[in-house]
DNA sequence: GAATAATGTGTTAATTTTACACATTAAAGC
DNA sequence: GCTTTAATGTGTAAAATTAACACATTATTC
């Protein structure tokens, strides 16, 4: 008996029930979606993880995931695994790819889509309470549960190649912020160093700063002017790409 | 009761096959791959494309898919649908994104793993025995079966990306090609016109194509030189690559 | 108020990308 | 076989982008 789209072999005309029960009778895959939260403090990029609850992975952190609901998008189920876990809706978030290996989850099949979201920590640093959730440097993540460090690799250098494209690491700052804050952010999301005065002019010439006149405060030293970013410029601009760049 | 990796709220160690139960009463999602196999021919992008075997979408092409198997990865159930269907393995694959909306397939919630494919229309003309499937203009396409328009468009934007940054688009051509071939190839996936030196310089620094000592036979203008790409200096360079550009 | 440490700003060199023209060669037509 | 035609093959100069680099200014700290 062929599978629902091989069908067209035989070529025959199926109904459509037919084809449902096919789709019961044969599934076996799990679907869940993980989610790579970044976050950015004291100059490090940060991944949020918690503690496997599986004993074969006791001790070890893992990514924030959950089984999608059948009746869920998968966007949904993301930007609801993001919702419990922070508190927070309306953020970043963009998929990655789909992890999909026998054998990566030991409870069966399961197959996984990874997205990943782009906090800001300051905003939600009290809304975590579950104490078995950290933050960790992304930097120092040696090793994870199931397959959580090949995911966590792929969506970092996802995000360093987008980065690179569109501002998008703005979602990782606080509303008002500093050149230098934003340099840090480029230079700990990028692992580079980067020259200030260029650095400047590239984001000044990309237009999408907004000089709030306001100052840095509590800084022990000379204060820097702080920014808006101007998320409706951006948007316009990025239409005017659609097909040429991207 | 919670879901696979919700767990963690309540947070107690749970045994192995208590999830795997879970796992299995919970899921009704089905998991299919489908595959947006390009050619390239008469200086044309070209998808290859099956008829709908549904009623809702009776006359209407669709990718090439088909449910993956439980036992069986990814990866592997794409290659098993190309070669399926061109009788060809060993061919230039990439995942694209995972499609997953509510009612994108009239038989029930049905997830799909779009991968995309580069292979040579000449290497395989023969192969193709069904006649219900064809190669069809990518630029000409104005609608498929179920959301298969969306993910051909999003898959052939990924490709137009990728081609920019490494030199994939070999897959696309028989061994021996000149390069007004390569540079025809390259119109075609972009959309766009080219600058016949500058194409040429691009390509000679980039140090990947072997002159071969061949001349085109049999076209109705003076000959040009054929070549080869040296995919091994390719795969060399690209080590270096990693962590630096992609 | 002197020392410190960060902010803020412009110019030049180097590299990369784009624009552009003419001689050469084989096929096609007469 | 001679002429016409249409493509191949090649180099250089301008333009745009990116990289390198130094010093005056300002607020804080001591």
């Amino acid at each position: 008996m062929g599978k629902l789209t091989q069908i067209s072999k035989a070529h025959t005309i199926k109904t459509l029930s037919a084809i449902q029960s096919e789709v019961e009778s044969i599934n076996r895959i799990a679907l869940s979606v993980d989610c790579v939260i970044f976050g950015f403090d004291e100059n490090k990029l940060k991944v949020l993880l918690i503690r496997s609850d599986l004993k074969k992975f006791q001790g070890k952190w893992s990514l924030l995931g959950d089984l999608v609901d059948p009746g869920e998008e998968l966007d949904a189920a993301a930007s609801r695994i993001l919702k419990q876990r922070t508190g927070l809706d309306d953020v970043y978030m963009e998929q990655v790819k789909t992890f999909g290996s026998i054998n990566r989850h030991p409870a069966g099949r399961v197959v996984t889509v990874v997205y990943y979201s782009l906090i800001n920590i300051q905003n939600h640093k009290l809304k975590i309470l579950d104490n078995e959730i950290h933050w960790h440097d992304v930097n120092e993540i040696e090793e994870l549960a199931f397959d959580h460090k090949q995911i966590l690799d792929c969506s970092y250098q996802q995000l360093q190649r987008r980065v690179q494209e569109h501002p998008l690491a703005f979602s990782l700052l606080p509303k008002k912020f500093s050149l230098r804050e934003l340099q840090n952010l480029y230079e700990a999301i990028l692992n580079t160093k980067m020259d200030r005065r260029n650095f400047r002019k590239k984001f000044f010439a990309m237009d999408f700063l907004v000089d709030i006149n306001e100052m840095e405060q509590d800084v022990p030293h000379r204060p820097g002017k702080l920014y808006h970013f101007n998320y409706n410029k951006y948007e316009k601009k990025k239409k005017k790409w659609v097909g040429i760049d991207f």
